[in-house]
DNA sequence: TTCCCTCCCATCGCCTTGCGAGGTAGACTG
DNA sequence: CAGTCTACCTCGCAAGGCGATGGGAGGGAA
Protein backbone atom coordinates (compact mmCIF):
# COMPACT_ATOMS: atom_id res chain seq x y z
CA UNK A 1 0.00 0.00 0.00
CA UNK A 2 1.02 3.29 -1.14
CA UNK A 3 1.84 5.56 2.37
CA UNK A 4 1.74 8.79 -0.11
CA UNK A 5 -1.74 7.95 -0.94
CA UNK A 6 -2.52 7.19 3.09
CA UNK A 7 -1.90 10.98 3.59
CA UNK A 8 -5.22 12.58 4.79
CA UNK A 9 -7.36 9.27 4.35
CA UNK A 10 -6.94 8.22 8.01
CA UNK A 11 -10.05 10.47 9.52
CA UNK A 12 -12.25 8.80 7.05
CA UNK A 13 -11.54 5.66 7.80
CA UNK A 14 -11.43 5.95 11.60
CA UNK A 15 -14.79 8.04 11.55
CA UNK A 16 -16.13 5.46 9.56
CA UNK A 17 -15.25 2.66 11.52
CA UNK A 18 -16.69 4.63 14.48
CA UNK A 19 -20.13 4.99 13.01
CA UNK A 20 -20.34 1.55 13.72
CA UNK A 21 -19.72 1.67 17.69
CA UNK A 22 -16.89 2.96 20.04
CA UNK A 23 -13.72 0.98 19.14
CA UNK A 24 -10.40 1.46 21.32
CA UNK A 25 -7.20 1.99 19.98
CA UNK A 26 -5.54 -1.47 19.36
CA UNK A 27 -8.64 -2.67 18.53
CA UNK A 28 -8.93 -0.57 15.40
CA UNK A 29 -5.81 -1.32 14.20
CA UNK A 30 -6.74 -5.07 14.28
CA UNK A 31 -10.09 -4.40 12.65
CA UNK A 32 -8.48 -2.62 9.66
CA UNK A 33 -5.48 -5.37 9.77
CA UNK A 34 -8.85 -8.01 9.35
CA UNK A 35 -10.84 -6.39 7.24
CA UNK A 36 -7.96 -5.65 4.54
CA UNK A 37 -6.58 -9.26 5.06
CA UNK A 38 -3.64 -8.10 5.85
CA UNK A 39 -3.18 -5.25 3.11
CA UNK A 40 -2.99 -2.19 5.40
CA UNK A 41 -1.73 -2.20 9.05
CA UNK A 42 -2.52 0.81 10.40
CA UNK A 43 0.50 1.75 12.58
CA UNK A 44 0.19 3.45 15.64
CA UNK A 45 1.96 6.33 14.96
CA UNK A 46 -0.39 7.50 12.90
CA UNK A 47 -3.41 6.00 14.59
CA UNK A 48 -2.88 7.65 17.93
CA UNK A 49 -1.69 11.35 16.72
CA UNK A 50 -4.98 11.19 14.38
CA UNK A 51 -7.24 9.89 17.24
CA UNK A 52 -6.28 12.44 19.43
CA UNK A 53 -6.81 15.10 16.62
CA UNK A 54 -10.10 13.79 16.24
CA UNK A 55 -10.86 14.40 19.66
CA UNK A 56 -9.21 17.38 20.04
CA UNK A 57 -11.72 18.62 17.60
CA UNK A 58 -14.53 16.94 18.93
CA UNK A 59 -15.61 15.02 16.67
CA UNK A 60 -14.85 12.16 18.97
CA UNK A 61 -14.74 11.53 22.53
CA UNK A 62 -12.92 9.31 24.54
CA UNK A 63 -13.78 7.40 27.78
CA UNK A 64 -11.49 4.61 29.84
CA UNK A 65 -13.50 1.33 30.90
CA UNK A 66 -11.83 -1.15 32.67
CA UNK A 67 -12.40 -4.84 31.93
CA UNK A 68 -13.26 -7.88 34.10
CA UNK A 69 -9.17 -8.58 34.20
CA UNK A 70 -8.57 -4.90 35.47
CA UNK A 71 -7.00 -3.87 32.37
CA UNK A 72 -8.32 -0.26 30.69
CA UNK A 73 -8.62 0.63 27.53
CA UNK A 74 -9.67 3.60 25.61
CA UNK A 75 -12.69 3.81 23.87
CA UNK A 76 -13.92 6.42 21.06
CA UNK A 77 -16.92 7.76 20.47
CA UNK A 78 -18.27 9.30 17.19
CA UNK A 79 -20.05 12.59 18.37
CA UNK A 80 -22.88 14.47 16.14
CA UNK A 81 -19.54 17.11 14.77
CA UNK A 82 -17.81 14.12 13.53
CA UNK A 83 -20.94 12.50 11.57
CA UNK A 84 -21.40 16.07 10.43
CA UNK A 85 -17.62 16.09 9.79
CA UNK A 86 -17.65 12.59 7.99
CA UNK A 87 -20.39 13.21 5.35
CA UNK A 88 -18.55 16.91 4.74
CA UNK A 89 -14.95 14.59 3.91
CA UNK A 90 -16.71 11.86 1.91
CA UNK A 91 -17.86 14.22 -0.04
CA UNK A 92 -14.50 15.82 -0.59
CA UNK A 93 -13.48 11.74 -1.29
CA UNK A 94 -15.53 10.87 -3.66
CA UNK A 95 -14.85 14.62 -5.35
CA UNK A 96 -11.12 13.56 -4.90
CA UNK A 97 -11.89 9.59 -6.63
CA UNK A 98 -13.68 10.99 -9.73
CA UNK A 99 -10.55 13.82 -10.17
CA UNK A 100 -7.88 11.16 -10.36
CA UNK A 101 -10.11 8.75 -12.10
CA UNK A 102 -10.85 10.94 -14.83
CA UNK A 103 -7.30 11.55 -15.84
CA UNK A 104 -6.51 7.51 -15.38
CA UNK A 105 -9.59 7.01 -17.42
CA UNK A 106 -9.82 9.82 -20.13
CA UNK A 107 -11.65 8.32 -22.28
CA UNK A 108 -14.35 7.16 -20.09
CA UNK A 109 -15.29 10.22 -18.30
CA UNK A 110 -15.60 9.10 -14.35
CA UNK A 111 -18.40 10.55 -13.28
CA UNK A 112 -20.71 7.55 -11.89
CA UNK A 113 -21.95 9.30 -8.66
CA UNK A 114 -21.51 12.62 -7.17
CA UNK B 1 -10.48 19.77 -2.72
CA UNK B 2 -8.72 18.48 0.57
CA UNK B 3 -4.81 19.28 0.37
CA UNK B 4 -4.20 16.18 2.23
CA UNK B 5 -5.92 13.85 -0.07
CA UNK B 6 -3.76 14.89 -2.87
CA UNK B 7 -0.36 13.55 -1.19
CA UNK B 8 0.91 10.83 -3.75
CA UNK B 9 -1.66 11.04 -6.81
CA UNK B 10 0.38 13.13 -8.30
CA UNK B 11 2.46 10.85 -10.36
CA UNK B 12 -0.03 9.17 -11.27
CA UNK B 13 -1.89 11.91 -12.57
CA UNK B 14 0.91 13.69 -14.87
CA UNK B 15 2.03 9.93 -16.24
CA UNK B 16 -1.63 9.59 -17.02
CA UNK B 17 -1.90 13.02 -18.90
CA UNK B 18 1.78 12.44 -20.59
CA UNK B 19 0.31 8.97 -21.78
CA UNK B 20 -1.59 10.90 -24.36
CA UNK B 21 1.40 12.41 -25.67
CA UNK B 22 4.41 15.23 -24.63
CA UNK B 23 3.29 18.20 -22.44
CA UNK B 24 4.96 21.18 -20.57
CA UNK B 25 4.40 22.40 -17.22
CA UNK B 26 2.52 25.36 -17.79
CA UNK B 27 0.14 24.07 -20.35
CA UNK B 28 -0.04 20.53 -17.61
CA UNK B 29 -1.63 22.79 -15.49
CA UNK B 30 -3.69 24.30 -17.78
CA UNK B 31 -5.38 21.37 -18.94
CA UNK B 32 -5.69 20.55 -15.15
CA UNK B 33 -7.32 23.29 -14.48
CA UNK B 34 -9.79 22.92 -17.48
CA UNK B 35 -10.25 19.21 -16.97
CA UNK B 36 -11.45 19.07 -13.09
CA UNK B 37 -13.65 22.89 -14.57
CA UNK B 38 -11.20 25.03 -12.21
CA UNK B 39 -12.29 22.18 -9.26
CA UNK B 40 -8.55 21.36 -8.91
CA UNK B 41 -5.58 23.69 -9.71
CA UNK B 42 -2.13 21.98 -9.61
CA UNK B 43 1.00 24.68 -8.08
CA UNK B 44 3.41 24.60 -9.90
CA UNK B 45 5.23 24.43 -6.41
CA UNK B 46 3.89 20.47 -6.59
CA UNK B 47 4.48 20.03 -10.14
CA UNK B 48 7.85 20.85 -10.91
CA UNK B 49 9.33 18.95 -8.14
CA UNK B 50 7.10 16.17 -8.87
CA UNK B 51 8.26 16.40 -13.25
CA UNK B 52 11.81 16.59 -11.52
CA UNK B 53 11.66 13.32 -9.64
CA UNK B 54 10.02 11.65 -12.31
CA UNK B 55 12.48 12.67 -14.58
CA UNK B 56 15.24 11.65 -12.54
CA UNK B 57 13.61 7.76 -11.73
CA UNK B 58 13.60 8.01 -15.67
CA UNK B 59 9.95 7.76 -15.81
CA UNK B 60 9.85 10.63 -18.21
CA UNK B 61 12.03 12.35 -19.91
CA UNK B 62 12.64 16.04 -21.45
CA UNK B 63 13.92 18.26 -23.62
CA UNK B 64 13.30 21.81 -24.56
CA UNK B 65 11.81 23.17 -27.93
CA UNK B 66 11.52 26.73 -29.29
CA UNK B 67 8.47 28.20 -30.84
CA UNK B 68 8.04 30.07 -33.59
CA UNK B 69 8.47 33.21 -31.37
CA UNK B 70 11.50 32.34 -29.97
CA UNK B 71 10.46 30.95 -26.91
CA UNK B 72 11.77 27.75 -24.97
CA UNK B 73 9.10 25.36 -23.75
CA UNK B 74 10.18 21.80 -22.05
CA UNK B 75 8.32 19.08 -22.85
CA UNK B 76 8.39 15.67 -20.59
CA UNK B 77 7.13 12.90 -22.07
CA UNK B 78 6.45 9.40 -20.68
CA UNK B 79 9.36 6.16 -20.72
CA UNK B 80 8.39 2.85 -21.59
CA UNK B 81 9.74 2.52 -17.34
CA UNK B 82 7.46 5.06 -16.82
CA UNK B 83 4.38 3.62 -18.12
CA UNK B 84 5.08 0.19 -16.46
CA UNK B 85 5.26 2.57 -13.07
CA UNK B 86 1.82 4.00 -14.25
CA UNK B 87 0.18 0.55 -14.39
CA UNK B 88 1.65 -0.63 -11.10
CA UNK B 89 0.57 2.80 -9.56
CA UNK B 90 -3.18 2.76 -11.32
CA UNK B 91 -2.92 -1.19 -9.39
CA UNK B 92 -1.86 0.41 -5.73
CA UNK B 93 -4.76 3.10 -6.62
CA UNK B 94 -7.75 0.97 -7.21
CA UNK B 95 -6.13 -1.09 -3.90
CA UNK B 96 -6.11 2.26 -1.95
CA UNK B 97 -9.71 3.62 -3.17
CA UNK B 98 -11.55 0.06 -2.61
CA UNK B 99 -10.20 -0.16 0.81
CA UNK B 100 -10.87 3.07 1.56
CA UNK B 101 -14.99 2.31 0.17
CA UNK B 102 -14.88 -0.57 1.90
CA UNK B 103 -14.44 1.21 5.33
CA UNK B 104 -16.66 4.16 4.05
CA UNK B 105 -19.63 1.66 2.68
CA UNK B 106 -19.19 -1.13 5.21
CA UNK B 107 -22.34 -3.09 4.18
CA UNK B 108 -21.91 -2.93 0.42
CA UNK B 109 -18.16 -4.29 -0.73
CA UNK B 110 -17.02 -1.32 -3.08
CA UNK B 111 -15.64 -4.24 -5.36
CA UNK B 112 -16.11 -2.52 -8.60
CA UNK B 113 -13.22 -1.48 -9.76
CA UNK B 114 -11.67 -1.68 -13.61
C1' DT C 1 10.11 -15.37 41.76
C1' DT C 2 11.73 -14.26 37.36
C1' DC C 3 11.14 -13.92 32.52
C1' DC C 4 8.64 -13.10 28.56
C1' DC C 5 4.76 -12.46 25.70
C1' DT C 6 0.47 -10.15 24.66
C1' DC C 7 -2.31 -6.28 25.13
C1' DC C 8 -2.75 -1.30 25.07
C1' DC C 9 -1.41 3.26 25.43
C1' DA C 10 1.59 7.03 23.63
C1' DT C 11 5.46 10.14 21.81
C1' DC C 12 9.49 11.58 18.95
C1' DG C 13 12.34 12.53 14.90
C1' DC C 14 12.53 11.69 10.06
C1' DC C 15 10.88 11.72 5.40
C1' DT C 16 7.84 13.04 1.84
C1' DT C 17 4.41 15.82 -0.10
C1' DG C 18 1.74 20.00 -1.42
C1' DC C 19 1.55 24.96 -0.95
C1' DG C 20 2.42 29.97 -0.76
C1' DA C 21 5.62 33.10 -1.90
C1' DG C 22 9.34 34.68 -4.30
C1' DG C 23 12.48 34.96 -8.23
C1' DT C 24 14.05 35.03 -13.33
C1' DA C 25 13.18 36.01 -17.99
C1' DG C 26 11.43 36.57 -22.85
C1' DA C 27 7.60 38.36 -25.79
C1' DC C 28 3.76 41.18 -26.59
C1' DT C 29 0.76 45.34 -25.62
C1' DG C 30 -0.17 50.12 -24.69
C1' DC D 1 9.10 52.42 -20.81
C1' DA D 2 5.70 49.86 -17.81
C1' DG D 3 2.61 46.11 -17.35
C1' DT D 4 0.99 41.58 -18.37
C1' DC D 5 1.22 36.97 -19.89
C1' DT D 6 3.82 32.92 -20.60
C1' DA D 7 7.03 29.72 -18.68
C1' DC D 8 10.51 28.06 -15.88
C1' DC D 9 12.14 27.06 -11.01
C1' DT D 10 13.30 27.05 -5.79
C1' DC D 11 12.74 27.79 -0.87
C1' DG D 12 10.70 27.42 3.81
C1' DC D 13 6.71 25.78 6.04
C1' DA D 14 2.92 22.70 7.56
C1' DA D 15 0.92 18.25 7.83
C1' DG D 16 0.70 13.39 7.69
C1' DG D 17 2.54 8.53 8.02
C1' DC D 18 6.23 5.61 9.75
C1' DG D 19 9.82 3.33 12.42
C1' DA D 20 11.63 3.31 16.70
C1' DT D 21 11.07 3.46 21.29
C1' DG D 22 9.13 3.35 25.78
C1' DG D 23 5.98 2.30 29.60
C1' DG D 24 2.79 -0.48 32.15
C1' DA D 25 -0.37 -4.37 33.52
C1' DG D 26 -1.95 -9.25 33.20
C1' DG D 27 -0.99 -14.15 32.45
C1' DG D 28 1.63 -18.28 31.60
C1' DA D 29 5.97 -20.91 31.80
C1' DA D 30 10.38 -22.19 34.02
Amino acid sequence: MDRELLKGSTPILLLSLLTEGPMYGYQIIETVLERTSGTYTLKEGALYPALHKLEAAEFISSYWQTQANGRDRRYYAILPAGSTFLEAKKKQWSLFVNMVEGFVTPGGSAGSKG
